[in-house]
DNA sequence: GACAGTGAGACGGAAAGTGTCTTACTGTCT
DNA sequence: AGACAGTAAGACACTTTCCGTCTCACTGTC
């Protein structure tokens, strides 16, 4: 084989991603992909047995895990918890609003991408998001309060994401600290190791 | 009726281009144009027969009828010949380039998207152009030489927009007056009129 | 030479899209 | 009131596309 055995795979995820980008996904075709990625039908079924879904389940969870290790290295550094939170909350709210890809999926296919979001994508959202976070929250707090702190938080992302407050801009450091300092921290503060 | 006699065709010509700009050409089906309309898939037909094919080469011409009177006010007031092809070759550059939708169908569909500024479109093009460009260039030039003219400067316009030269570019006044200084009004002096 | 990975493409069934037609509704005009 | 034009809704038959599976041939590697 000419690369790592991830190549192919990488190859026909991000092929899928284009097509996303530039038809939506519920007018992309599994030829479409298998064209754009440069392989055949065939190679594309026995990599991903199921066809379409398993594929762009693959995507999501390949995009996803691109938003944390973003994430991860735009929090490094944080002295303490309140810092570690509100750098967090801030990155992961721009990363949303900046995110191209998520912008057209959102003015094309509005339904779906709010469902990957919402009730369906949620579950793999928080197992991501825990898997990711908990472990630099843990110096701070016992790991069960962790894993609360973290999908507390992720929810709260999303939602101050998909609707803006008046009262509340988690992408400005100074309204998430105000709002982590006031609604977050207090209810763990119980907790706090330190 | 509840508007002018034309404020169907528009709103159905206008939901063919949204639904372009969203799915691609290739992706679009007649559902998807009258669904985005708000009109049932009979009408459509009745307004234009043939379907699909129908529709787009009435999309195309609105489009580039829009594209003439934009550029047609853009050339308002120009002083003399020169003057006016200049700034006619310069605003249907920019047009060309800043022109999203083209961008868009470039990027999802170029052959397609060539084929209509080239083999297919073009003698469209010439013909909205000469009847759009052809009154303005009259006072200076016989009609025969007017429509000339209109031609040859339309084929460059779109050359040079497909593939830019290092020694020429419509898009700047000053090389548009110098390129059209020498290249193109030397071949039309005898016949000037001023 | 065996073998794993692949491309090409055939295949039948399922789904989507097309173009035409009929029916019923809703206003407008006479 | 009744005729009428314009429309939405959707049934219909036909065509095209898409899907998922399968076979076969090719190509490197061991």
């Amino acid at each position: 084989m000419p690369s790592p055995q991830t190549s192919v795979e990488m190859r026909v995820i991000a092929a899928a991603k284009t097509c996303c980008e530039r038809w939506g996904i519920e007018k992309v075709t599994i030829d479409d992909i298998a064209c754009e990625a440069g392989v055949s039908r065939a190679t594309l079924y026995r990599l991903f047995p199921g066809g379409k879904d398993v594929l762009f389940e693959a995507l999501r969870v390949s995009e996803l895990e691109d938003f944390f290790v973003r994430l991860t290295a735009q929090v490094a550094g944080a002295v303490d918890l309140e810092d570690l939170l509100v750098r967090a909350v801030v990155a992961a709210t721009h990363e949303l609003r900046d995110d191209q890809h998520l912008a057209i999926m959102m003015a094309s296919e509005p339904g779906d991408t709010l469902a990957q979001l919402t009730v369906e994508g949620l579950p793999r959202i928080m197992r991501v998001a825990t898997i990711f976070l908990v472990p630099m929250v843990d110096p701070y707090l016992p790991r069960r309060e962790s894993a609360r702190l973290v999908e507390l938080l992720s929810r709260l992302v999303i939602s101050y994401f998909l609707a803006p407050s008046d009262h509340v801009d988690l992408g400005d450091a100074d309204s998430a600290r105000l709002f982590i300092g006031t609604f977050i921290l207090p209810a763990f503060m119980a907790s706090i190791t330190d």
